[in-house]
DNA sequence: AGTTGTCAAGCTAGT
DNA sequence: ACTAGCTTGACAACT
Protein backbone atom coordinates (compact mmCIF):
# COMPACT_ATOMS: atom_id res chain seq x y z
CA UNK A 1 0.00 0.00 0.00
CA UNK A 2 1.23 3.23 -0.99
CA UNK A 3 0.57 6.79 0.55
CA UNK A 4 0.88 9.63 -1.41
CA UNK A 5 0.44 13.48 -1.07
CA UNK A 6 -1.07 16.06 -3.99
CA UNK A 7 1.02 18.26 -6.34
CA UNK A 8 3.05 20.24 -3.54
CA UNK A 9 5.83 19.71 -1.48
CA UNK A 10 5.98 22.04 1.57
CA UNK A 11 9.51 20.91 3.32
CA UNK A 12 11.26 22.42 -0.32
CA UNK A 13 11.17 25.42 -1.52
CA UNK A 14 10.56 26.40 -4.83
CA UNK A 15 12.83 29.74 -5.58
CA UNK A 16 11.17 30.28 -8.70
CA UNK A 17 7.62 31.21 -10.10
CA UNK A 18 6.09 27.77 -11.20
CA UNK A 19 3.35 29.63 -12.76
CA UNK A 20 2.80 33.34 -14.63
CA UNK A 21 -0.31 35.09 -15.88
CA UNK A 22 -1.46 34.91 -19.52
CA UNK A 23 -0.79 38.71 -20.20
CA UNK A 24 2.71 37.95 -18.91
CA UNK A 25 3.29 35.01 -21.55
CA UNK A 26 6.66 34.61 -23.33
CA UNK A 27 8.32 32.02 -24.97
CA UNK A 28 11.07 33.22 -22.59
CA UNK A 29 8.86 33.33 -19.45
CA UNK A 30 7.24 29.63 -20.57
CA UNK A 31 10.78 27.88 -21.18
CA UNK A 32 11.96 29.70 -18.06
CA UNK A 33 8.79 28.46 -16.20
CA UNK A 34 8.60 24.86 -17.40
CA UNK A 35 12.35 24.37 -16.82
CA UNK A 36 11.74 25.45 -13.03
CA UNK A 37 8.94 22.96 -12.64
CA UNK A 38 10.62 19.54 -14.35
CA UNK A 39 13.89 20.50 -11.75
CA UNK A 40 11.60 21.13 -9.13
CA UNK A 41 9.61 18.01 -9.85
CA UNK A 42 12.74 15.81 -9.69
CA UNK A 43 13.38 17.49 -6.43
CA UNK A 44 10.38 16.06 -5.00
CA UNK A 45 10.77 12.46 -6.01
CA UNK A 46 13.83 12.53 -4.50
CA UNK A 47 12.33 14.14 -1.46
CA UNK A 48 9.56 11.16 -1.81
CA UNK A 49 11.78 8.46 -2.00
CA UNK A 50 14.44 9.44 0.39
CA UNK A 51 11.44 9.56 2.69
CA UNK A 52 9.94 6.17 1.77
CA UNK A 53 6.83 8.14 -0.17
CA UNK A 54 6.23 6.49 -3.39
CA UNK A 55 2.78 7.98 -4.57
CA UNK A 56 2.66 11.17 -5.64
CA UNK A 57 0.01 13.67 -7.92
CA UNK A 58 1.68 16.06 -10.24
CA UNK A 59 0.46 19.60 -10.61
CA UNK A 60 -1.36 20.40 -13.65
CA UNK A 61 0.43 23.40 -13.64
CA UNK A 62 3.83 21.59 -15.11
CA UNK A 63 3.34 23.10 -18.14
CA UNK A 64 1.34 26.36 -18.44
CA UNK A 65 -1.17 27.31 -20.39
CA UNK A 66 -0.26 23.93 -22.14
CA UNK A 67 -3.58 23.53 -23.87
CA UNK A 68 -4.14 27.08 -24.79
CA UNK A 69 -3.82 28.58 -28.05
CA UNK A 70 -1.17 30.12 -27.02
CA UNK A 71 1.07 27.78 -26.37
CA UNK A 72 2.73 26.69 -29.84
CA UNK A 73 5.67 25.62 -28.43
CA UNK A 74 6.85 21.68 -29.08
CA UNK A 75 7.26 21.27 -25.01
CA UNK A 76 7.72 17.30 -25.23
CA UNK A 77 10.78 17.86 -27.63
CA UNK A 78 12.12 20.99 -25.34
CA UNK A 79 12.06 19.78 -22.39
CA UNK A 80 12.62 15.74 -23.77
CA UNK A 81 15.77 14.77 -21.50
CA UNK A 82 14.09 16.52 -18.10
CA UNK A 83 10.75 14.55 -19.18
CA UNK A 84 12.53 11.00 -19.75
CA UNK A 85 14.92 11.47 -17.00
CA UNK A 86 11.74 12.23 -13.89
CA UNK A 87 9.91 9.26 -15.71
CA UNK A 88 13.32 7.00 -15.61
CA UNK A 89 13.29 8.11 -12.04
CA UNK A 90 9.46 7.12 -11.30
CA UNK A 91 9.67 3.92 -13.00
CA UNK A 92 13.17 2.90 -11.50
CA UNK A 93 11.83 3.49 -8.16
CA UNK A 94 8.46 1.79 -7.97
CA UNK A 95 6.94 5.19 -7.55
CA UNK A 96 3.44 5.95 -9.04
CA UNK A 97 1.94 9.30 -9.99
CA UNK A 98 -1.73 10.45 -11.13
CA UNK A 99 -3.00 13.70 -12.13
CA UNK A 100 -6.11 15.51 -10.85
CA UNK A 101 -7.23 18.16 -14.19
CA UNK A 102 -9.13 21.00 -12.20
CA UNK A 103 -12.81 22.15 -12.25
CA UNK A 104 -12.67 22.88 -15.95
CA UNK A 105 -12.92 19.83 -17.29
CA UNK A 106 -16.22 18.17 -17.94
CA UNK A 107 -17.02 15.74 -19.94
CA UNK A 108 -20.64 16.04 -20.17
CA UNK A 109 -20.96 19.63 -19.92
CA UNK A 110 -24.14 20.90 -22.48
CA UNK A 111 -21.79 23.14 -23.79
CA UNK A 112 -19.62 21.72 -26.83
CA UNK A 113 -16.99 24.12 -26.04
CA UNK A 114 -16.13 23.48 -22.55
CA UNK A 115 -16.15 19.90 -23.67
CA UNK A 116 -13.77 20.84 -26.90
CA UNK A 117 -11.81 22.73 -24.05
CA UNK A 118 -11.82 19.85 -21.50
CA UNK A 119 -10.47 17.20 -24.10
CA UNK A 120 -7.56 19.23 -24.96
CA UNK A 121 -6.48 19.89 -21.34
CA UNK A 122 -7.15 16.10 -21.06
CA UNK A 123 -4.76 15.82 -24.32
CA UNK A 124 -2.26 17.97 -22.48
CA UNK A 125 -1.96 15.34 -19.11
CA UNK A 126 -2.25 12.64 -21.48
CA UNK A 127 1.05 13.57 -23.52
CA UNK A 128 2.68 14.53 -20.62
CA UNK A 129 2.74 11.52 -18.75
CA UNK A 130 3.34 9.18 -22.03
CA UNK A 131 6.56 11.49 -22.97
CA UNK A 132 7.68 10.48 -19.15
CA UNK A 133 6.87 7.08 -20.62
CA UNK A 134 4.99 6.55 -17.59
CA UNK A 135 2.67 2.74 -17.33
CA UNK A 136 -0.77 2.86 -17.69
CA UNK A 137 -0.80 2.78 -13.72
CA UNK A 138 -0.13 6.78 -13.86
CA UNK A 139 -3.77 7.99 -14.01
CA UNK A 140 -5.67 11.05 -14.94
CA UNK A 141 -8.84 11.21 -12.35
CA UNK A 142 -11.73 13.70 -13.07
CA UNK A 143 -15.44 14.03 -11.68
CA UNK A 144 -18.34 13.45 -13.80
CA UNK A 145 -19.09 16.72 -14.07
CA UNK A 146 -22.22 18.77 -13.78
CA UNK A 147 -25.78 17.12 -13.31
CA UNK A 148 -27.96 20.19 -15.33
CA UNK A 149 -31.17 18.83 -13.64
CA UNK A 150 -31.40 15.61 -15.05
CA UNK A 151 -28.41 13.24 -13.92
CA UNK A 152 -29.40 10.09 -15.82
CA UNK A 153 -29.62 12.34 -19.25
CA UNK A 154 -25.87 13.75 -17.94
CA UNK A 155 -24.23 10.43 -17.16
CA UNK A 156 -25.67 9.28 -20.51
CA UNK A 157 -23.54 12.47 -21.94
CA UNK A 158 -20.70 11.20 -20.34
CA UNK A 159 -20.73 7.39 -21.31
CA UNK A 160 -21.13 8.90 -25.06
CA UNK A 161 -18.48 11.45 -24.92
CA UNK A 162 -16.28 8.84 -22.87
CA UNK A 163 -16.88 6.21 -25.99
CA UNK A 164 -15.72 8.61 -28.53
CA UNK A 165 -12.09 9.78 -26.65
CA UNK A 166 -8.73 8.37 -28.39
CA UNK A 167 -7.69 4.82 -26.31
CA UNK A 168 -4.37 6.79 -25.65
CA UNK A 169 -6.42 9.19 -23.50
CA UNK A 170 -8.78 6.14 -22.18
CA UNK A 171 -6.29 3.71 -20.60
CA UNK A 172 -5.38 6.32 -18.40
CA UNK A 173 -8.99 8.52 -17.58
CA UNK A 174 -10.72 7.95 -14.37
CA UNK A 175 -13.88 8.63 -12.65
CA UNK A 176 -14.17 9.67 -8.87
CA UNK A 177 -17.02 9.95 -7.05
CA UNK A 178 -17.56 13.28 -5.64
CA UNK A 179 -19.42 14.77 -2.85
CA UNK A 180 -22.54 16.61 -3.94
CA UNK A 181 -23.66 14.78 -7.21
CA UNK A 182 -22.05 11.84 -8.30
CA UNK A 183 -22.43 9.52 -5.83
CA UNK A 184 -19.77 6.05 -6.05
CA UNK A 185 -23.47 3.96 -7.17
CA UNK A 186 -23.50 6.88 -9.76
CA UNK A 187 -19.74 6.16 -10.89
CA UNK A 188 -20.59 2.55 -10.94
CA UNK A 189 -23.63 3.09 -13.85
CA UNK A 190 -21.55 4.99 -15.59
CA UNK A 191 -18.71 1.47 -14.74
CA UNK A 192 -20.92 -0.72 -15.91
CA UNK A 193 -21.14 0.72 -19.47
CA UNK A 194 -17.83 1.79 -20.29
CA UNK A 195 -15.60 -0.08 -17.35
CA UNK A 196 -13.86 3.23 -16.78
CA UNK A 197 -12.28 2.33 -13.14
CA UNK A 198 -13.11 4.29 -10.04
CA UNK A 199 -11.28 6.18 -7.55
CA UNK A 200 -12.34 5.75 -4.53
CA UNK A 201 -13.04 8.92 -2.64
CA UNK A 202 -13.78 7.98 1.08
CA UNK A 203 -14.56 11.18 2.56
CA UNK A 204 -16.62 12.00 -0.28
CA UNK A 205 -18.24 8.59 0.37
CA UNK A 206 -18.92 10.21 4.12
CA UNK A 207 -20.79 13.40 2.19
CA UNK A 208 -22.75 11.52 -0.23
CA UNK A 209 -23.61 7.80 -0.58
CA UNK A 210 -26.58 5.18 -0.67
CA UNK A 211 -26.52 3.93 2.54
CA UNK A 212 -23.94 0.87 1.39
CA UNK A 213 -21.79 -1.20 3.39
CA UNK A 214 -18.47 0.11 3.62
CA UNK A 215 -16.90 -3.40 2.48
CA UNK A 216 -19.54 -3.67 -0.55
CA UNK A 217 -18.35 -0.19 -1.53
CA UNK A 218 -14.91 -1.61 -1.49
CA UNK A 219 -15.66 -4.99 -3.32
CA UNK A 220 -17.34 -3.18 -6.25
CA UNK A 221 -15.21 -0.12 -6.68
CA UNK A 222 -11.91 -2.54 -6.70
CA UNK A 223 -13.33 -4.25 -9.17
CA UNK A 224 -13.95 -1.40 -11.37
CA UNK A 225 -10.08 -1.84 -11.71
CA UNK A 226 -8.11 -4.48 -14.18
CA UNK A 227 -4.92 -4.71 -11.70
CA UNK A 228 -2.52 -5.75 -13.82
CA UNK A 229 -2.64 -2.77 -16.38
CA UNK A 230 -4.38 -0.07 -14.73
CA UNK A 231 -2.21 -0.74 -11.52
CA UNK A 232 -3.44 -0.44 -7.63
CA UNK A 233 -7.14 0.82 -7.02
CA UNK A 234 -6.48 4.72 -5.59
CA UNK A 235 -8.44 5.94 -2.49
CA UNK A 236 -8.65 9.26 -1.88
CA UNK A 237 -8.28 10.39 1.41
CA UNK A 238 -9.54 13.02 3.73
CA UNK A 239 -11.44 14.32 6.78
CA UNK A 240 -14.24 17.12 6.95
CA UNK A 241 -12.33 20.22 8.45
CA UNK A 242 -13.81 20.72 12.09
CA UNK A 243 -16.15 23.97 11.66
CA UNK A 244 -16.20 24.28 8.47
CA UNK A 245 -19.00 24.25 5.90
CA UNK A 246 -19.41 20.15 4.63
CA UNK A 247 -17.01 19.12 2.45
CA UNK A 248 -13.92 21.19 2.90
CA UNK A 249 -11.09 19.35 4.28
CA UNK A 250 -9.16 19.02 7.24
CA UNK A 251 -5.48 21.44 7.21
CA UNK A 252 -4.01 18.27 9.35
CA UNK A 253 -4.59 14.73 9.76
CA UNK A 254 -7.50 13.14 11.71
CA UNK A 255 -5.59 10.64 13.39
CA UNK A 256 -8.53 8.55 14.63
CA UNK A 257 -10.48 8.96 11.29
CA UNK A 258 -7.53 7.96 8.94
CA UNK A 259 -6.93 4.18 11.51
CA UNK A 260 -9.94 3.57 10.84
CA UNK A 261 -10.67 3.53 7.14
CA UNK A 262 -6.20 2.65 7.18
CA UNK A 263 -7.71 -0.60 9.20
CA UNK A 264 -10.55 -1.33 7.25
CA UNK A 265 -8.35 -1.25 3.87
CA UNK A 266 -5.83 -2.98 5.39
CA UNK A 267 -8.25 -5.94 6.22
CA UNK A 268 -10.06 -5.87 2.77
CA UNK A 269 -6.53 -6.42 1.46
CA UNK A 270 -5.23 -9.16 2.98
CA UNK A 271 -9.02 -11.29 2.61
CA UNK A 272 -9.15 -10.12 -1.20
CA UNK A 273 -5.66 -9.74 -2.10
CA UNK A 274 -5.89 -6.54 -3.40
CA UNK A 275 -3.09 -4.03 -2.85
CA UNK A 276 -4.61 -0.10 -2.39
CA UNK A 277 -2.67 3.04 -3.19
CA UNK A 278 -3.64 5.56 -1.08
CA UNK A 279 -3.97 9.98 -1.89
CA UNK A 280 -3.84 11.56 1.46
CA UNK A 281 -5.89 14.90 0.61
CA UNK A 282 -4.86 16.82 3.62
CA UNK A 283 -3.58 20.57 3.39
CA UNK A 284 -0.24 19.59 5.15
CA UNK A 285 1.28 17.55 2.41
CA UNK A 286 3.82 15.34 2.99
CA UNK A 287 4.15 15.91 6.90
CA UNK A 288 0.62 14.43 7.09
CA UNK A 289 1.90 11.02 4.77
CA UNK A 290 5.29 10.81 7.08
CA UNK A 291 2.96 10.71 10.07
CA UNK A 292 1.04 7.84 8.59
CA UNK A 293 4.38 5.90 7.51
CA UNK A 294 5.64 6.32 10.73
CA UNK A 295 2.02 5.29 12.35
CA UNK A 296 2.46 1.93 10.14
CA UNK A 297 5.80 1.38 10.57
CA UNK A 298 5.95 1.53 14.55
CA UNK A 299 2.25 1.15 15.22
CA UNK A 300 1.77 5.06 17.10
C1' DA B 1 8.72 44.21 2.22
C1' DG B 2 4.15 43.65 2.81
C1' DT B 3 -0.64 43.96 1.12
C1' DT B 4 -4.30 43.19 -2.01
C1' DG B 5 -6.92 42.48 -6.29
C1' DT B 6 -7.00 39.25 -9.68
C1' DC B 7 -6.17 35.24 -12.38
C1' DA B 8 -8.16 30.81 -19.08
C1' DA B 9 -11.51 27.75 -18.23
C1' DG B 10 -17.44 25.26 -14.70
C1' DC B 11 -20.67 23.98 -11.58
C1' DT B 12 -23.17 23.56 -7.16
C1' DA B 13 -24.95 24.68 -2.75
C1' DG B 14 -25.20 27.93 0.80
C1' DT B 15 -26.06 32.60 2.15
C1' DA C 1 -27.32 37.90 -6.60
C1' DC C 2 -23.24 36.60 -4.87
C1' DT C 3 -19.55 33.62 -3.17
C1' DA C 4 -16.84 29.65 -1.33
C1' DG C 5 -15.10 25.58 -2.59
C1' DC C 6 -13.06 22.36 -5.58
C1' DT C 7 -6.82 18.42 -6.22
C1' DT C 8 -3.15 22.98 -5.28
C1' DG C 9 -2.87 29.67 -4.07
C1' DA C 10 0.25 32.52 -6.30
C1' DC C 11 1.14 36.36 -9.58
C1' DA C 12 1.72 41.13 -10.13
C1' DA C 13 0.62 45.68 -9.18
C1' DC C 14 0.35 48.52 -5.62
C1' DT C 15 1.57 50.89 -1.07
Amino acid sequence: MRIGYPCINTSLKNPNSSTFRLKSYSEKRFNETVKNNLDHLLRILHFNKKNNIFFFRLSSDIIPFASHQICQLNWKKKFETELNEIGNFILKNNMRVSMHPDQFVILNSSNEKVVENSIKELDYHSNLLQNMNLLNDAKIQIHVGGVYGDKNASKNKFINRYTKIHECLKSRLVIENDDRSYSLKDCLDINKETGIPIVFDVFHHECLNDYEFFKDALTSFSKTWNYSSDGNPIVDYSSQSIGDRRGKHAKTLDYTHFVFYYKELERFSSEKSVDFDIMLEIKDKEYSVIRTLNLIKFGS
